[in-house]
DNA sequence: GTGCGGGGTTGACGCTGCGTCAAGGTCAAG
DNA sequence: CTTGACCTTGACGCAGCGTCAACCCCGCAC
């Protein structure tokens, strides 16, 4: 008569895994003595240790029972279908690795290379920190809505750095964040921007701009990404969009021409 | 503003998984509105996109905001671990494939195949069902105790099996557990026995027998297999046992020279 | 106004296979 | 008699949510 822990300790498993097997029916209740001890025989050692044989393969304890019981074709075809799911895990553990490497490959968190390598240029022109993430977070969020169209999207901005317009747009932005006299700054950033656009409007480009923004909720939520960047940043912002208005210009995320309002 | 369905929609999770980051801290909750609806906004997708990103690469929720902070040392750092518990994790899965691939291939559970030979040849030799169950029974336990040497131990008992007197004594149990004429049987078993047993004490091989058996109690656990086979069997064994010592022997597991009980 | 369908809210259990206290009773040895 | 090692039941913890339950809210058709 075996008391649980020499039970354990022939199959190789601790006292708490039998008491496991106990409860989930997998393992009978053996007599107890007259003290309330289990008291356990070889059957159950050798009962034990066949659980563990199949635990140890990765048999689901759910599932041992039916395999212990099971003639050789009931036990090769369930040994298929657990290998099916054993080989399924491994395939989801090497995705996993696959998406880690690449991670760590410089694929900033979210954001395929061609958009990092924009941003790197944005920076190296001049543009501001802040607008470098907030640009970076718009991108974040265009490449989750649609992730196949983002390096033809970057093709555009590419050429839109390449206009000189837009960088020196850039460098007065870098300089309005950083100095303390934005008032001036903000009229020559107003005019920048209504000139791009004027542009791009003459050359019949302002239709193109809702490939990225298929709707309008979504245009609404790449307004907010502004708020990353802190409230000084959104009044900034909100300056700016009021000097354009009076230019007769509206929005950021998509441009529209409006009735130019009162200075 | 968005609601929770509509920010989970743009991070391409469910809301369930958004109210989880709540709760571990990994997404800060944000302002309630008027009836007491989450209100988000880009920020917040951005973020949750970014957590998905890593939990979708293996990185668990822990420490998705350690990572989400690290500069490129620190993050490649810990992408190093990670990936390194991926792996580990991999080959587990595969030594189950490989395990599991063995028992498929006939490994019958928990005994390796020379046992499983020398089980299908007492059977062809005409040794009972339940005989044959008890042995194996009683090398799965010794094979969890001593798995490197059962190779060995199977030389040997693959030799008895080339014994007349063992193959006569298989013969006869096997007719004895069958038919229902035991008493007779039961007689000529022992006279098998003590034969062998004689037999194998001329040629000094009792000391052998302890190979597999390394103290009493685990011989005493070894006794107890019989109870697998039912209470006839048992009752069978102990008369065995009686009819042994009459002629100066007993044990099964370990065979010793007694004084002679009276009959 | 009312009903309906599709949101939202918190709270709590379920899954997998045990590990790990907690608070006791038992047993063999010194 | 004490000690230490073992036994007992009971219950929480883990990872990452899925899945009710029970209730509130909103916009729209009737």
């Amino acid at each position: 008569m075996l008391t649980i822990g020499q039970l354990a300790a022939y199959a190789g498993v601790t006292t708490r895994a039998v008491r496991h097997y106990h409860q989930v029916g997998l393992l009978p209740e053996p007599e107890r003595n007259h003290s309330g001890y289990r008291t356990y025989t070889a059957p159950d050692v050798v009962r034990l240790i066949r659980i563990r044989t199949l635990a140890d393969a990765g048999v689901p304890l759910a599932r041992v029972e039916e395999l212990l019981a099971a003639d050789d074709e009931g036990f090769s075809t369930a040994v298929t279908e657990i290998d099916r799911r054993l080989r399924a895990e491994i395939r989801e553990l090497q995705e996993h690795r696959r998406r880690i490497a690449q991670l760590a490959a410089g694929d900033s968190l979210a954001l395929p290379p061609t958009v990092t390598t924009y941003l790197d240029r944005m920076r190296a022109l001049g543009a501001p920190e802040v607008m470098v993430q907030m640009e970076r977070d718009a991108w974040i969020l265009i490449a989750a809505q649609v992730p196949g169209r983002i390096d033809e999207f970057m093709v555009e901005k590419e050429a839109q750095l390449d206009d000189p317009t837009m960088r020196r747009f850039l460098r007065v932005m870098g300089e309005a964040v950083s100095g303390d006299a934005p008032e001036g700054r903000l009229v020559e950033m107003a005019d920048l921007v209504v000139e791009m656009a004027e542009q791009a409007a003459a050359r019949g480009e302002l239709d193109g701009q809702d490939d990225a923004v298929p709707d309008q909720s979504f245009a609404d939520l790449l307004d907010t990404v502004v708020l990353t960047a802190g409230p000084e940043m959104v009044r900034l912002r909100d300056r700016l969009l009021g000097l354009m208005e009076e230019r007769g210009w509206s929005g950021l995320v998509r441009m529209e021409r409006v009735e130019p309002g009162g200075g």
